[in-house]
DNA sequence: GTTGGGTTTAGGCGCTTGGTCAACTTCTGG
DNA sequence: CCAGAAGTTGACCAAGCGCCTAAACCCAAC
C-alpha cells in the first residue's frame, strides 16, 4: 500500500466516523481499525488528530467551492434557473457527501473549530451576498441578504443534519432518490417564491 | 445549601457548558467547578452523564411544549396570526435559552440521544402535520406538510445555531434584540409567503 | 550490495475521564 | 435528644485517550 493510499485510506475512515460518532467520540483508534491503518500512521501523516479534521474539511470544501462555482459561471436563460441550479448543487453535493454536512453542523454548535469554517464559508458567503446585491438593488424590508441566504442555508442544510429525526418521525427514508427528488423541488418552490417577493419589491 | 438548590445549580452549569463545549467535551469536573458542588454530587443526584444530558432535555422539551401549546390554545384572529405568534414564542424560547437549540442540533448532528430527541419531538411534530391537515386540507404539489415543517423548523433554528458564524461572517451580533426582532420579521414574512400559496393552492 | 530516506510497526507513556467508595456532616421525624 | 435518612466530601480506580518513540521494513539510487 503506498502512501497516498494511506492517505486516502484514513482520510475516509475519519470521514464516515466524523460524521457518523462525532469528533470528539472518535478515537485515533477507531480511526486505525477502520482504515485498516497503524495508528502511528495518522500522526505520521497527518499530525494531531485536529489537523486530520481540517485536512477533511480542507478537501471538502474545496470540492464544495469548485461546484458552486462551476454552476455560477454557467450562464442561465433566467436568474430563477441560476438560482435552482446553484441549489441543486448544493443539494446534490450534501446527498454525496453525507458526513459533511453534519461535522460541519456539530462543529458549529459546539463553537469548536469555527475558525476554521467560517474562513472557509466566508468567501462563499461574501459572494452571495455581493450576488444577491447586484441581481436585486432594493430588496424589501425583512427580506435583507443576510436573512435570506440564512433561511436558504437553513433549508437545504437541515434536510440532512435531521435525517435521522425525520426518518423515525415520518417512518420514511429521506434520502431515497424520490425523497431528496421531492425535497429539492420544495426548496426551489421556496426560493421562487422568495424570488418573486425580491423581484416585485424593487 | 440544601439539596434542591445543588440540583439546580448542576442543570444551570451542565446547560452552559453543554452549550458552549458540547456533551462529550464537557467533563464532570468541569460541571462540578463550575457549579461550585462536588463532582461526586452530580452522580448522587443525577445517576449518570447522560442521566443529568436527559434530565436537562425533559426539563428545557417540557419548557418549549408548555409555551407552544400555551400559544396555539389562544385563539387569534386569523391563521396568519396564528402562525405568527406560535413563531414567535419558539424563537423567544430559542432566544431565552441559548445552550437548547446547541445542545440539541450537537447531538442530532451526531446521531447520538437521538431517541431521546425524537421521543420529546414527535409529539410536537405530530401536532404539526395534523393542524395542517386539518388548516388546510389540499396543501399544494412541493408543500406537502413534512417539507414545509422542516423547511420552517430549519429556518428559525438555524439563526440560533449558527449564531456565533454568522457574529464572524456579519460582524454584528445576531442576537442583538434589533436582529433578533428583524430574524422575527423576516421569518414571519417567509412564513406568510409559505401561507399565502398553501391557501391559494387548495 | 549497500546506503539512506520515506513508511510502517508494536508498544507504551503520561494524563484525563466517568464513576465509586467509605467516611463525615447535616437534616428531620419521633 | 437521638437514630436514621439525606446530603456531601476528597481520595481513589480502571479504562481509555492522544501522542510519541525506537526499531523494523521497503525500495529506489548509486
Amino acid at each position: 500500500m503506498d502512501a497516498n493510499e494511506t492517505k486516502q485510506r484514513i482520510l475516509e475512515a475519519a470521514d464516515g466516523l466524523f460524521g457518523a460518532l462525532g469528533f470528539d467520540v472518535t478515537t485515533t483508534r477507531d480511526i486505525a481499525e477502520r482504515s485498516g491503518v497503524n495508528k502511528a500512521l495518522i500522526h505520521y501523516h497527518f499530525g494531531t488528530k485536529d489537523d486530520l479534521l481540517e485536512a477533511l474539511l480542507e478537501g471538502a470544501y474545496a470540492k464544495l467551492g469548485a461546484a458552486l462555482q462551476a454552476s455560477l459561471a454557467t450562464p442561465r436563460a433566467s436568474l430563477t434557473a441560476q438560482v435552482d441550479h446553484l441549489l441543486d448543487t448544493y443539494a446534490d453535493f450534501l446527498a454525496e457527501h453525507r458526513a459533511f454536512s453534519r461535522i460541519v453542523q456539530r462543529e458549529v454548535a459546539s463553537g469548536r473549530h469555527v475558525e476554521r469554517i467560517v474562513e472557509r464559508t466566508l468567501p462563499m458567503f461574501q459572494l452571495g451576498v455581493a450576488w444577491m446585491g447586484e441581481a436585486l438593488d432594493k430588496p424589501p424590508r425583512d427580506l435583507d441578504a443576510v436573512n435570506v441566504l440564512a433561511t436558504v442555508y437553513g433549508m437545504v442544510v437541515t434536510w440532512f443534519t435531521y435525517g435521522e429525526v425525520l426518518r423515525r418521525l415520518t417512518g420514511k427514508d429521506p434520502f431515497s432518490p424520490a425523497a431528496l427528488a421531492a425535497r429539492k423541488r420544495h426548496v426551489r418552490k421556496v426560493a421562487h417564491l422568495l424570488l418573486a417577493e425580491l423581484e416585485g419589491g424593487r
